[in-house]
DNA sequence: TAGTGGTCTAGACCACTGC
DNA sequence: CAGTGGTCTAGACCACTAA
């Protein structure tokens, strides 16, 4: 190791570690050395370079299973696929983007039920606080790879039941039926905010607490600003990429 | 100190520490006690404590000074302003969504030049690596505080010269010069990302290199799908949130 | 059980800031 | 200069995982 004082030992360790994953030293999938290992390698304490590893968790380079190892985290290969308003109202939908950058992806159902609205969805929606809404939670994965969560809300009373929301329907069946039901989708807002992931979120999208998410959360309009949907989707932020486009005029 | 051996001493340190900053016993701008202080109260070593304060720096609580001590940040002021594109084209400026919350924000431009373009910038534009552009560079700030940076490349064939940039041309401004030479925008694609500040980013921020950043780049086509202008604006992403809406049709 | 990562100490030294 | 935060050690103990 060069001597640089003016940079920590511990950083210099995760530099070195974090170029060697670069070039493929230690590929994806891989275990780093054993902490012990490392300190031997590098002259120092076990202290030290637990800290090195802290670094590389904190950007998501690597994974560590306690008692096990530090893992080398798989490409973030979702990153590129986008989010494109188009005309006929919807954006665009998972599977469609997946697809277009040749992964196969699934986004298996894993809840449908009625539930009251909490209190955030009841303000979306314009709803009073536990006013029914029918919920449908997805989990997305490209490959084996979960890369998404969904959470999904629709007034009972504009849903009718769960029915509309059952699986197979893409976005654009589901306003397709809201459309029959009489609340034809005029307007869409999505806003988008970055934070810590919850404990759940980390756990099925396999992050450490210090990464981040993106939580793009969409609010689909009937006539008179009526609210009829509201899509929470959750992602590893540094898996994606989003994209907007519109025209002048 | 409750004794709960699960949950790492460190981590519940700094478990009150947010509880605390968070009930107003440490306003923002205001120092926390220092290391050894805060060591002495906890019955716990400076080391322990150091562990303590980084979380709550990764989080972004806190601005560590060296020789100085950890400052509270600033609240996030910036949150819930909004970028939405719409009929006329633009996204809503900086100036305007920020005067909507309230807070008096002023964008200097910090650098005004014609340069050779960057791959990625030659890339975006469709142009030839270092083709020259029109380069305009802008700091953002809401009060004394640091919010946004903004760097526009515009191919010097479309500008004409540096003048097409020049201050006090908003981005509506600046579109209707470009339609004024012939060049009237069509189409806008913007494309967001999360990563990590670069180290003059983070400096300009405010940040730690441990939090992240929004990337978003916009593209502004005129007909036949020719890049007139290209933007990059960087912000902390704890401090914003992103918007976007638009019409079914 | 042996090997892994996670935490903590007591003490040391350094770099930086402000007086 | 004194006070601040940043790093590092040598050693210890714990929790977790796998055989």
């Amino acid at each position: 190791m060069i001597v640089e004082t003016p940079r920590a030992r511990y950083r210099q360790v995760a530099d070195e570690l974090r170029k060697e994953i670069r070039l493929g030293k230690y590929p994806a999938g891989t275990l780093l050395p054993s902490q012990p290992e490392l300190a031997r390698k590098y002259g120092l304490n076990q202290t030290s370079i637990n800290r090195a590893i802290a670094l590389l968790r904190a950007e998501g380079l690597v994974r560590v299973e306690h008692g096990v190892g530090a893992f080398v985290q798989e490409i973030p290969t979702v990153k590129r696929v986008r989010r494109i308003p188009r005309s006929d109202g919807s954006g665009s939908s998972f599977a469609e983007e997946v697809q277009k950058v040749g992964l196969k992806p699934h986004a298996p159902l894993v809840g449908l039920d009625i539930v009251p609205a909490p209190a955030m969805v009841a303000e979306r929606l314009g709803l009073a606080e536990n006013d029914p809404v029918v919920r449908r939670r997805r989990h997305m994965f490209v490959g084996e790879r979960p890369v998404q969560l969904a959470i999904s809300y629709i007034p009972l009373e504009i849903a009718g039941g769960e029915e509309i929301a059952l699986p197979d329907t893409g976005p654009s069946g589901l306003y397709r039926r809201l459309g029959d039901r009489g609340y034809p989708i005029e307007r869409f807002v999505e806003e988008i905010e970055a934070r810590h992931p919850t404990e759940e979120e980390a756990e099925f999208l396999r992050l450490t607490d210090a990464q981040h998410v993106l939580e793009v959360v969409r609010i689909a309009y009937a006539a008179n600003n009526v609210a009829a949907e509201t899509v929470t989707n959750v992602l590893p932020s540094q898996q994606w990429r989003l994209s907007y486009e519109w025209t002048a005029s």
